[in-house]
DNA sequence: GCTTGACTTGAACCATTGTTTAAGTTCGAT
DNA sequence: ATCGAACTTAAACAATGGTTCAAGTCAAGC
């Protein structure tokens, strides 16, 4: 019953990062965050199944939509535990930033709009037009609560 | 032929962080990255003038959009010096935002699609469809060039 | 079995965007 | 003249997202 031999074979880190374009060094970064986990060899070196690859993936899409690592962790913790991953579990995981996303389209565009307005009205009031009503349209890029979700 | 008395006051740190809204903590920070400017009293305290007020805006709606601090530096300092900048000048600055922000939305919008496409064709490729043309839509907030203007 | 490349760790370092703290000085009102 | 609030500085600390390094260990081909 047990599958003849497909068995997908594990990858070290070297060649996870060639595989993923991530650095070993950001590799072991991630593993410490608890962003992708391994087993140990007896000689305690890492060895990473290949649904990693599609977890790395998934953290760096999410990275480029700017939304930070403690919160992508907390994202991928939705992933079943023991069974890999089906495309619907990744889809749902998926939607989450589909309409982060929207959301924060939307929020650029009243941004941009405010400002050709602010500069066409003359009201030359860069300052109480746009900062009256802070959108928080992005990171506060330094510490604070990041307020990704439209909450 | 000087004005009679309509001198605008000049602000101490204190009040231009009331007016502002910035800390005077983040106010001092800027002065020590260029951003903004003071005389100093005779007792070294910071004056600052009213049209530090319109920088501090600046600023802070630049960063809201995500651009660095030094990018916004070295946009300010398009600005004239020697004069108060007119209207035009401020348009001028805001204009590159502008740009910026529609590029950025455009290429938001791109990857929402993707999202989509991968999700919705089953092709399970997030990794290949994704990853592969890397549209560098935000800041790799760390280091590196930031890339924000469309190059 | 030896060599070499790949792997291991912890710690230090980098950039960005500030805040906090300590110790002391100045301003403005009375 | 005095008092308290507001100001000054440098330096340390914080959070994020890693990279680099030193010193040593493992794995695999010959």
């Amino acid at each position: 019953m047990t599958p003849i031999s497909c068995r997908q074979r594990e990858l070290t880190i070297g060649e996870l990062s060639e595989r993923s374009g991530v650095p070993t060094s950001a590799l072991r970064f991630y593993e410490r965050e608890g962003l992708i986990h391994s087993r140990r060899t007896s000689g305690n070196q890492r060895r990473f199944g290949r649904d990693m690859l599609r977890r790395i993936a998934f953290v760096r899409v999410s990275q480029r939509v700017g939304i930070p690592l403690a919160m992508i962790r907390d994202a991928l913790g939705l992933l079943p535990e023991g069974r890999t991953p089906t495309r619907e579990d990744w889809a749902r995981l998926s939607q989450c930033w589909h309409d982060d996303l929207t959301s924060r389209i939307t929020q650029l565009e009243r941004l941009r709009d405010n400002l050709t307005d602010c500069i066409g009205c003359g009201c030359l009031s860069i300052d109480r037009c746009l900062l009256a009503n802070p959108d928080d349209v992005l990171s506060q890029r330094g510490s604070g609560p990041q307020r990704v979700f439209t909450e």
